[in-house]
DNA sequence: CATGTTTGTTGATTGGGTGAACTTACGACA
DNA sequence: TGTCGTAAGTTCACCCAATCAACAAACATG
């Protein structure tokens, strides 16, 4: 390693700590965190000044000696624009630094077996309103990239299939090379990948890891480990839907037998209500509140099986938390009890560690935040290649 | 990070290089691999030599120009020592930065259902056995590594369960406390996460990413992902052998029904095959060669069950190669087969990329040599810290 | 208004990597 | 056998980034 790549790797840490600090952090306060010198601290917050990705508070006055001078990231500088495709909407939406979204674009509607290519003109045309808006505040763009919920094969694809959506083996080297998303580094990825980064964020400061899963009609995972992603070889890790459940239960569209999908997939959970497949999660809910056995018996056959899948995984990774997120918030009061039953009974470590299930707090948007955040991450990685001279 | 942290990172780029080189590199070659110039170079290896960490073997000539001077890892000057205790023997063995086995001794015995504190006071005296002998060889020992079948609780202990050794609850802090441990870094460690660093370390070169399985009574696993592998948030990644393959399946020791372990421990396929558990898994396969029914259909349901465990785990953590270690290796020619078939329809990715299923490469003293090696690895990540002054 | 305190800046210094020139040691070739 | 070309390793002046101590700035305190 070079000293300029010293000095760039100090310049990460630097940025790094003014965007995850609690509190705007004064260059004292960052040469004490990171052990550099006041003055090392002082020369590269320069450089982040010029560059637009720190900005200075006016002196906060109140304590003895001289004001601190806070930094905080800029906002609306730089931004990174995420890309969504789901199954009941699509979203185009741009954040800055400091983590606020500055121009957004989302059309809700049902894209089950939706046709592919149209579908994605649809998404260049909320990309392509959203990158002008951001022109025209004079906002730079970094990056985009889009979420999709399915198996994406490198970081321009191709989409190998996305069941929720119906697709499959979808070329997106066309849509990428089209204006305005030629203009700057795009790529797409897993949609629950992307979602974990945004709760991972949400929750800065109180885990760093934990298991996000994603649920609507597939059930997507992603391994929070440490503060990062697990993708895994190809970046296809999170497959929770398709682990085996019963080896000879009912079959999957996957061609296997007994996946989780079948259990606790919102298909699954509906059908098994006796609900109509396409209606809002809100019907099974309030098939719950007005007492349908039914419903009941869906519910805990899906938590059943969610543990069991869950159990499997915590013994495998040894993870110490369990997000729920998609449909599953809304039903988690009465789906985290079966669950966690099974977790006692099934992980092997339970005596002496406990795995606690969570509800996401980020809404259906965390993957398009989270595909933002992405490319956010790879300017705090390395600054000096966005500019920081 | 200072300019001290600089050269330190440096300086441990460079001894990895040596290490990690198919062919003893020179100065000129180190200084091409890793960006330095050969006057950096030069400095640090000068460093690792007085260090004795690295030495200079004769000039190859042959080619035009100054000979190069190749360059090795130092034999028999620092060694670590990995202990191991499993179901049928104990060891102790030192290895040096080359690799090499510089002393060892091991006892094979039956240990199942043993006493602990007895069995770690004959692990305790063959390590003294040996770092006399390093002693008298004037190497010098680094570190001091136990592997354990079984969920290890830190670096010191406890070891919670192993269920193999039939231990619980064991408080090793006083095994730590006793002559010649205390001389240096000690620590405890799970074996099957060990072994796999020994497995990464015969393939290296090969494959950086795969799930090594560790089978016997139990079945442990450890993940090993871009060469490094995964321990989770306790250390205790890696139970497969509590994978739940039949939710209503047969009641495993642990409490929970349908385990992993009982259709494919040592035990399980032992009595399907109506063989006495205890005897070694010869008897199986000899049995198999003989055309026994029995042990035939327990080799199939074993495999059939891995399948199904391993195929959800490739669905959760998208890992490119499973290797079967333990005494899957003397069943690997019946099993694997009935393995790769579940494989293949369960595996979601499967269209598209291919999980191979190998054979350990390791013999049964895989952890001792993980056990190791660990330690080798901290000199390699910090040589100043051990004396690279 | 003087004092103490903390922040941020300045300039000389330290130290690690760099680059070019040099030495060394070999093969190739006449 | 001697010269030449080549590549490895070393030397040394230089550059650049972090450091340290001194200093200036800006506030609270009394």
């Amino acid at each position: 390693m070079s000293q300029k790549a010293l000095r760039e790797h100090n310049l990460s840490v630097v940025l790094r700590h003014v965007l995850e600090c609690a509190e705007p952090p004064s260059r004292a306060d960052i040469a004490g965190a990171t052990g550099l010198t006041r003055a090392t601290v002082s020369a590269l917050v320069d450089r982040l000044i010029s560059a637009r990705m720190v900005a200075e508070l006016p002196p906060a006055t109140g304590r003895v000696g001289r004001p601190a001078v806070p930094l905080v990231p800029a906002r609306r500088t730089l931004a990174a624009v995420g890309l969504e495709v789901n199954v009941d909407y699509l979203g185009a939406r741009a954040v800055d630094l400091s983590g606020r979204v500055v121009a957004e674009r989302t059309v809700a509607a049902d894209f089950r077996r939706s046709e592919p290519h149209a579908v994605l003109g649809q998404v260049v045309a909320l990309a392509a309103e959203v990158i002008a808006e951001l022109d025209r505040a004079g906002v730079a763009v970094v990056g985009v990239c889009l979420a999709l919920p399915g198996l994406v094969d490198g970081a321009h694809g191709p989409l190998r299939m996305a069941p929720n959506l119906g697709w499959r083996d979808v070329d997106l080297t066309a849509f990428f090379r089209q204006p305005p998303l030629d203009r700057q580094p795009a790529r797409a990825a897993n949609e629950a990948n992307l979602a974990a980064r945004a709760e991972l964020r949400r929750r800065r400061g109180e885990v760093s890891s934990f298991l996000y899963v994603s649920a609507d009609v597939g059930i997507g995972a992603a391994l929070v480990s440490d503060g990062d992603v697990f993708l895994g070889q190809h970046g296809w890790s999170g497959e929770l839907g398709h682990t085996c459940v019963e080896p000879r239960g009912p079959r999957c569209a996957c061609g296997a037998l007994g996946c989780l999908e079948q259990y606790a997939g919102k298909d699954a959970l509906m059908r098994a209500a006796r609900l109509p497949v396409d209606s809002p999660v809100q019907e099974l809910t309030d098939a719950l509140e007005r007492g349908s056995r039914l419903a009941a018996a869906a519910v805990r056959r899906a938590g059943w099986a969610l543990g069991v899948a869950l159990g499997n995984f915590v013994n495998l990774v040894d993870v110490p938390q369990v997000v729920l997120g998609g449909i599953y918030v809304e039903l988690a009061n009465q789906l985290v009890p079966h669950v966690l039953d099974e977790l006692r009974t099934r992980v092997l470590s339970r005596p002496w560690t406990d795995v606690t299930v969570e509800v996401s707090r980020t809404g259906q948007d965390a993957a398009m935040l989270g595909a933002a955040m992405t490319l956010l991450t790879e300017i705090v990685d390395d600054p000096a290649a966005f500019g920081a001279a």
